[in-house]
DNA sequence: TTTAAATCGGACAAATATGTCCTAATAAAA
DNA sequence: TTTTATTAGGACATATTTGTCCGATTTAAA
């Protein structure tokens, strides 16, 4: 569905979500132990997801992540996943046609465009702060 | 979504079901022109459709591809799905957590697999039959 | 029986995604 | 001012997916 990539980018941000809504700012290090990810490649997504406006980033001893409280409440699924996988889950063709195109569409297209648009309807309307809910009371985890 | 691999697998068995409906058995060669696919790849993808007995192969000069009539009606797109990707679809976790798991579930399970139990009702409820219905009259496309 | 047209299958090649390593830049604390 | 802890970013390495090539095998037709 989506990219390793991606899939890190979502567990990250909502990991640096659910502690910045504590006042704690985190460091790569304990971001990658506690989604378990590998440090090095979510330190790329990270960069990335930082140039996009996701999550701020802080230099220095005592620097890490963190997201603004207005941040939490106003970013959806659906920014993140755009800022890495861009809008091929949008916009793609369920078998693999150039583009999606309902003036000349493939054979599942009536059936794929209803499976995607709810997706994208899930994904525009889950807020960060609505991911780390359960997180808090432990009936949801971002690692096993 | 799918796999480059499973895509053009999809549109091959299409174009066979099609084709065998008018009694034609039909090439490679044939089968990736009217599909927009690379030739070689399109060859290693149905050798494992016909290993999945999903397409009938025959070898030897005026040898080709086909689907039996009963195999056209019976054979759903959940079947190459599975045949070219495996389950990874079915039991994937959103987040990619090993396994998606009810009992220690991300944050989004909830939400995920309902689009994914629709994706999977569609895929076990489509068979290569019904792809083929709007092909024949202009309604639906394999290439572009 | 020979030739031609086709799939099969293994080895290889290229492209992309995933992941690592190292140095530079930054900023707080010693 | 120096040290230390951190992110930034480029170059590199590995794994996976996608795609190619070619010889072997099969079968129908010449
Ligand atoms: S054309 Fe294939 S999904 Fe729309
Ligand atoms: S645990 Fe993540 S989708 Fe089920």
């Amino acid at each position: 569905m989506f990219s390793k990539a991606c899939e890190y980018g979502i567990r990250a941000s909502t990991y640096i979500a659910l502690q910045s809504l504590e006042g704690r700012r985190v460091s790569l290090k304990e971001i990658a132990e506690e989604i378990d990810s590998p440090v090095a490649f979510t330190a790329k997504i990270l960069q990335q997801l930082s140039k996009n406006q996701i999550v701020d980033s802080l230099k220095g001893a005592a620097g890490g992540f963190e997201i603004q409280r207005s941040g939490i409440d106003r970013i959806k699924l659906s920014e993140i996943v755009y800022a890495i996988d861009g809008d091929t889950i949008y916009t793609g063709c369920g078998l693999g046609l150039k583009k999606c195109n309902a003036n000349k569409p493939c054979p599942v297209h009536d059936k794929f465009v209803q499976i995607r648009d709810d997706l994208r309807y899930m994904l525009e309307n889950t807020s960060l702060y609505e991911m780390t809910v359960g997180l808090e009371v432990g009936l949801t985890y971002l690692k096993r």
